[in-house]
DNA sequence: GTTTAATTTGACGTTATTCGTACATTTATT
DNA sequence: AATAAATGTACGAATAACGTCAAATTAAAC
């Protein structure tokens, strides 16, 4: 029964995501949404109020699904550094879901309320990520003296390098630098004693 | 003396290149490139009389690259199937250098007079690349039943057909589908005759 | 150090674009 | 045939972009 209007909202959104991620939130118009997705303007606003209502919805939709993702790699019975290699992946291709052109968008302009509803989720999820290093902490997978937000911070930098032209330069493909970096992530925090029951 | 304006005037084109490029014409406003460019409304103005204006030299400029390109291959003492190599490479990277958001965004909105310009561009070029065929066919290197206008056709299919994602599944990268449409490319038109002398 | 030229700044009126709403009409659904 | 959904057009209001100007600042040249 409301399969059809489902349809129409997610032609809005399908069209708004590719515009968004290509061009921003400011360049994008309406109507050039409505056009692209093939939907006149009143129907855009009756599911929508307006663009930042919009861009809130697949703002949270991205970060929902990131957290997803999340969950079931830590709640798999994968070994902890099977985990965090997946994470890292996760890390990465969320930092490709969200374009540059989108983000730098919303925090260069006046979308206040979108840097906030970001930094929420970010600030929530990051406790989490915490929560869950603490955890492994506990149950010897990773060194007992460092500081779980320490841990946090290397992942992010992680994502950070992995972007970084000039680190790059010195590998033959993107998938090395990855491989690179997580392994000096893991001679660095795993507990040897813990590996070396294995 | 005339170091400086050249500067200035570069650091525009530059960056309304990096613009333009990314988002078309009609998304981009004067202002912007100035401020990319770091460089006042005036001095923009004081160069170029408006944003369509600039567009024209950055096309003129960019087909003018490619011409320059194009005769210093078929000049080169280079044979024949090597020009051609080397002919196919250009209008990859032409087509490349060319993006789809900036030309579209010519062609869908009412830049009539760079449609025009483009227009005049390609079918001097074209003209001449017809001549170099029907002089390859004088000189033995092409067969000499085939209609010069059809290699040009040609010649501009493969440029599609580099771009087709269809395609470009069946090959492990790029390079192999342009290998493999050049080699099909050759085989149809090169002079057996010439060939075998060899 | 003064003069001269180049560039920037801020403001301006004008034009074009975008926004959000309203209503009559057309297109689907049931 | 009746009901609901979606469209197209038009509208005033708000915003953004355009192109121009004179005055102020900075840099270069003498």
């Amino acid at each position: 029964m409301a399969n059809q209007k489902e349809t129409k909202k997610e032609a809005i959104l399908k069209a708004a995501k590719t515009l968004f991620w290509q061009h921003g939130l400011r360049r994008v118009s309406i109507v050039e949404i409505c056009s692209s997705a093939n939907v006149s303007k009143m129907t855009f606003y009756k599911y929508f109020a307006n663009k930042e209502v919009l861009a809130e919805y697949l703002i949270t939709e991205m970060l929902t699904n990131w957290h997803n993702d999340y969950r079931s790699v830590m709640n798999s019975d994968l070994d902890f550094t099977a985990k965090i290699n997946q994470v890292i992946a996760l890390e990465q291709q969320a930092s490709q879901n969200m374009s540059e052109e989108f983000l730098g968008d919303i925090y260069n302009n006046e979308f206040v309320d979108l840097q906030q509803l970001i930094t929420n989720y970010r600030d929530s999820y990051h406790a989490e990520i915490v929560k869950d290093m603490i955890e492994a902490q506990k149950s010897g997978q990773v060194r007992a003296d460092i500081k779980p937000e320490f841990i946090l911070y290397l992942l992010e930098d992680i994502s950070k390098k992995v972007m970084d032209e000039k680190l790059s330069k010195l590998y033959p493909s993107k998938q090395a630098v990855i491989l690179e970096l997580t392994n000096y992530f893991f001679y660095g925090i795993i507990n040897p004693a813990n590996e070396s029951h294995v």
